[in-house]
RNA sequence: UCCUCGGUAGCUCAAUGGUAGAGCAUUCGGCUGUUAACCGAAGGGUUCCAGGUUCGAGUCCUGGCCGAGGAG
């Protein structure tokens, strides 16, 4: 196994633009496509670390923002990195804190230098730059590491992405020259990979604009940001597709916050290799359960005694040893519990889902496990 | 037996004599690089009963019923 990053292309479909991979880190292999499940604060909600093993993750997120704020990126440094810190041997990706310059709007303020943030927890003053959130991820000891972008919400006027697509590729500039002049200093490649964003909303110019320019300035990967936001489901394919197109074939492709299960099989025909997103954990927390006939709400009164499993077709822990009954009243009274086995069984629902493509990649059938996908929702 | 306080949505309680509300609970939605065990909507009332005063009573008066506390 190598200690570096390095992607293995193995396969690529023939009737689609879906790919068969290996990503290798220092902390092991992760198959692709992948789903990684969110991490944001060091813990991937509800669930244990001896939980996401046995479910089959590969990879976990981490937030750079959120462990910034705390416990703070040099305790986790000290701590042995947070690999160790938080017992999770096994790759893992940090966001950089773009996101948070969306949502937590009204918190920030952006200049060309960077963002100047107020912290959501106790309103102090914080300023990230490109170069920063590079530091503050080779100090965690991210396998895979994040460029600072700008993600526009939707809806945006063409102008405003245009800006953000510009400041994205200055800033991704700045990132990679901070992270090469780290690995100089190292006298050695980094354990830790970087990956650009590309921006541009549903537009397909700006899109191959930005995309022209990751490539350009050269990373390990590639992401897709910005999607998912509210455009409508055919233009969110539709740029995945044109995006995903114009970027290196022998380096892997994230799509980043999606998202439905439908969404996973949609993007992997268009060639994505990762993807990440809190639906599966968010929406367990709420109740909400993804299965083969698709979501349902557990905690409605019509489950109230229903002794099947909640996807009889699943072949979950979960699935083999808890009635729908019992978790809806682990619901009902505020069981935490409740969160626990909702978000194990939704997690291995959509770790599963991506076994299942990457068998049929692999077998070579995966045009038509797309479209029983598509009958079947 | 007397005195005091109380009785309003399933529960705990609001409402200068002027359209009876809130929180919780219930039911139903929503959640896409987590500020989210969150957010939203809906249903739900003979204001204990019977009289009275008033243009108008949950509110004031009289009587009763029920509950809590106190006195004897």
């Amino acid at each position: 196994m190598s200690s570096t990053f390095q992607f293995e292309l193995l396969a690529r479909d023939a009737a689609t633009g879906a790919r068969l991979g290996r990503i290798h880190t220092p902390h092991g292999v992760i198959e692709t496509p992948a789903f990684m499940p969110v991490g944001t604060g060091g813990t991937v909600k509800a669930v244990t670390q001896h939980h996401l093993e046995e479910i089959g993750a590969q990879i976990i997120l981490g937030n750079t923002y959120h462990l910034y704020l705390r416990p703070g990126h040099e305790l986790i440094q000290r701590a042995g990195g947070l690999h160790r810190f938080i017992s999770w041997p096994h790759p893992i990706l940090t966001d950089s804190g773009g996101f948070q310059v969306m949502s937590l709007k009204g918190l920030q303020r952006i200049t060309e230098d960077g963002v100047e943030f107020r912290s959501h927890l106790d309103g102090s003053s914080h300023f990230f730059s490109p170069e920063r959130v590079v530091d503050v991820q080779l100090a965690l000891g991210a396998d895979i590491c994040m460029i600072l972008d700008e993600c526009v919400p939707y809806p945006a006027s063409l102008e405003s992405t245009r800006r953000a697509v510009a400041l994205t590729g200055r800033w991704a500039r700045r990132a990679k020259d901070r992270y090469r002049i780290a690995a100089e200093e190292a006298g050695a490649e980094l354990p830790s990979a970087l990956y650009g964003i590309v921006q541009g909303g549903i537009d397909e110019s700006l899109r191959r604009e930005s995309a022209e320019e990751m490539r350009e300035i050269g990373f390990a990967g590639y992401a897709l940001g910005g999607l998912s936001v509210g455009e409508a489901k055919t233009a969110t394919y539709d740029i995945v597709e044109y995006t995903a197109s114009r970027l290196p074939e022998d380096q892997p492709r994230y799509l980043m916050g999606v998202g439905t299960p439908q969404d996973l099989v949609e993007c992997v025909a268009r060639g994505i290799d990762q993807f990440d997103c809190v639906m599966p954990t968010r929406n367990a927390r709420n109740a909400c359960v993804f299965t083969s006939e698709g979501r349902l709400t557990i905690k409605g009164a019509r489950y109230a005694a229903d002794e099947r499993p909640l996807d009889p077709a699943c072949g979950c822990a979960v699935c083999h040893r808890y009635a729908r009954a019992y978790i809806r009243h682990l619901f009902s009274t505020g069981e935490m519990l409740a969160a626990t086995l909702a978000t194990f069984h939704n997690l291995f629902f959509y770790l599963d889902t991506m076994r299942k493509i990457r068998q049929a990649i692999a077998a070579g059938n995966f045009a038509d496990f797309l479209s029983s996908a598509r009958a079947g929702s």
